[in-house]
DNA sequence: GCCGTTTTCGGCCCGACTGTTTTCAGTCG
């Protein structure tokens, strides 16, 4: 997939334009890098199936863009691109996470001190040789220091379920704390952490405040929270921190008649933004974060749902918004109803202690029941699998036993729980099963994964996972993609053959909800949804706290459009016996 | 550079805050 290259380049290429202080150009580019990002298809067939009339058929794609984009597919480089790069060349990625650099700001260290990277730009601040630049001074100086010892402890983004508890943590301080308990009228996440986004840059929360006075004092008490690290900038309505664990976080206050439009305005995404904003100008109106108005008067703001009825469509959830078709939909009343967390009846990924596990599998079923879940599946990994104690083939129709023996007790016990026989078994480099079709067999049903030996070529590795497939025994496909976020790339693999196999075996796709997989992701549990693949929320749980992961994976389903028929464990027990035989 | 039921030319989302200024550019979200 060059998708991911070409949104790189184009994305870079803005950065370019706007060092040299070109206008309008920089939006065009980032516009192509997010639709060729977001596209569900591979941009290299679009260009084979029709060449550059069909690039320019995208929209924000026009003359200029679709030729780099043919250019990189025949010659793997773009000519223009190649200038910017000897021009100017720096270190974009780098130097822009230092807070408070820009493209101008980078471009002028760049003409007045060669900087190029980091390293350079950490020496030349410690000489003193910043604050003498036009537009720089001794504080922007003492900021990028200090900026780049943060990065150095920092990891740059974080996983959604590493921020979550923790934002949720400060919004129950501001709302509880005794000294502004009554200046704080409503509270709520905004931002990528709102649109649960797989990785976070930093923490929004946005408060309604009924005065000036009440804004003054919400700020005053923030600053004294405990675990604030620096102080970005602050002001009347607004303040951002760097806290100790390394994200920042950004409060900001309004008043309540424009809550909503607050809420609308910083959950985002930018591009779901402008698209709204265009919308709102289309009517004669105008939107902002304090409301719709038409002329003076607001016509909008108090609730978010006011706003995209005023516009003229319907309400659109937060793990919508990423101007991937969302608005389109809502105009039309066509959006899809996103599956909730309590649609979740069962969870059919959990190891248990057989294969290694904390807990054991009674101990696991106690905490499904606790959940309010009316099955779950073990699916202990299999003999391949050493380093995790995978069980052979006579420990596997041993632990079938005890699961047998824990049903009849619910039997009599007059629960309907019950606790399916599975495991995740290894599929190995040739496509072949580490467990002998006999005994998978006597499972209720069996995941399949691939552990090991990643490394191999896009053909070879579509062929091991569809021969996985073929397999009348597996019946679902554990993390199919293979990426562990922050650390790992997804396996090269062609989804498009993996979906057309999954649908023609009758396979589920698993949408794995371990917080650093993830796997699938947005984009492919769309194109699964809409080729009709079924799909399966599972938490991968090695001990049963981390049953409650499965929430992240319902956030993934949702930004991937998916819905209750989408996914099996939203079923009832016997019709998924069912599917499986 | 892209786009079009106001337009094939002339628009392009918008406000808070900082640090440098001495009225505003640059950054951020």
């Amino acid at each position: 997939m060059l998708n991911r290259e070409l949104a790189k380049i184009f994305r870079n290429m803005a950065f370019y334009l706007e060092m040299e202080g070109v206008s309008f150009k920089p939006q065009a580019y980032e516009k192509a890098a997010d639709v060729i990002e977001s596209l569900s298809q591979d941009i290299e067939n679009v260009y084979k199936s029709g060449g550059l009339k069909s690039l320019e058929e995208l929209s924000g794609i026009g003359k200029n863009i679709a030729a780099h984009i043919e250019e990189y597919i025949k010659t793997g480089k773009i000519k223009n691109y190649s200038d910017f790069k000897k021009k100017i060349p720096v270190d974009i990625d780098e130097l822009s996470q230092v807070e408070g650099l820009g493209p101008r700001k980078i471009k002028a260290l760049y003409s007045e001190l060669k900087i190029k990277n980091l390293i350079d730009l950490e020496k030349a601040a410690k000489l003193g040789k910043i604050r003498n630049l036009p537009q720089f001074g001794l504080k922007s100086e003492i900021n990028i220091l200090e900026s780049l010892e943060f990065l150095k402890k920092s990891r740059g983004r974080f996983l959604l379920a590493e921020i979550l508890p923790v934002a949720d943590k400060i919004i129950d301080n501001l709302k509880n704390l005794k000294e502004i308990r009554r200046d704080v009228l409503e509270i709520s996440f905004a931002g990528s952490l709102r649109r649960r986004k797989e990785t976070i840059g930093d923490a929004d929360i946005l408060i309604a405040a009924a005065n000036p006075a009440a804004s003054r004092k919400i700020i005053g008490s923030f600053l004294k929270f405990p675990g604030i690290a620096k102080i970005w900038g602050k002001g009347e309505t607004k303040i951002s921190a760097r806290m100790e664990d390394g994200f920042d976080i950004d409060i900001r206050i309004l008043a309540q008649e424009s809550f909503g439009a607050g809420l609308q305005y910083f959950t985002g995404s930018k591009e779901h933004n402008i698209v709204l904003r265009k919308a709102a100008i289309g009517k004669g109106l105008k939107l902002n974060e304090y409301g719709l108005f038409k002329g003076n008067k607001m016509i909008a703001g108090k609730t978010e749902k006011e706003i995209y009825q005023a516009l003229g469509m319907d309400y659109i959830e937060p793990e919508l918004r990423e101007n991937s078709g969302e608005i389109e939909a809502a105009l039309i009343g066509e959006l899809p109803k996103l599956i909730n967390n309590k649609d979740i009846l069962g969870d059919l990924h959990i190891h248990s202690n057989w294969n290694g596990g904390e807990n054991s599998i009674e101990e696991l079923a106690k905490e499904a029941m606790g959940m309010g879940y009316q099955y779950i599946g073990i699916s202990d990994h299999t003999k391949f699998l050493k380093i995790e104690n995978g069980l052979d083939e006579k420990q596997l129709e041993k632990r079938n036993k005890e699961i047998d023996r824990l049903n009849s007790g619910f039997k009599i016990q007059d629960s309907g729980f019950r606790i399916l026989r599975g495991c995740e078994a290894n599929i190995m480099p040739d496509g072949s099963i580490d467990i002998k079709d006999s005994v998978l067999k006597k499972l209720d049903y069996a995941i399949a994964g691939i552990h090991h030996q990643m490394k191999m070529n896009e053909n070879e590795v579509t062929e091991r996972i569809i021969k996985a497939m073929k397999n009348k025994n597996v019946d679902i496909i554990s993390h199919p993609t293979g990426r562990i976020l922050k650390a790992r790339e997804a396996y090269e693999i062609d989804f498009d053959k993996i979906l057309e196999a999954a649908k023609k075996t009758g396979t589920i796709l698993e949408i794995n909800a371990y917080p650093s997989r993830l796997d699938l992701n947005d984009i492919n549990i769309k194109k699964a949804k809409q080729m009709g693949v079924k799909m399966i929320i599972n938490s991968d749980a090695h001990e049963k706290s981390q049953m409650r992961f499965i929430e992240y994976g319902v956030f993934q389903a949702r930004r991937g459009w998916a819905e209750k028929k989408d996914i099996v464990n939203c079923w009832q027990i016997d019709k998924l016996k069912r599917f499986f035989k």
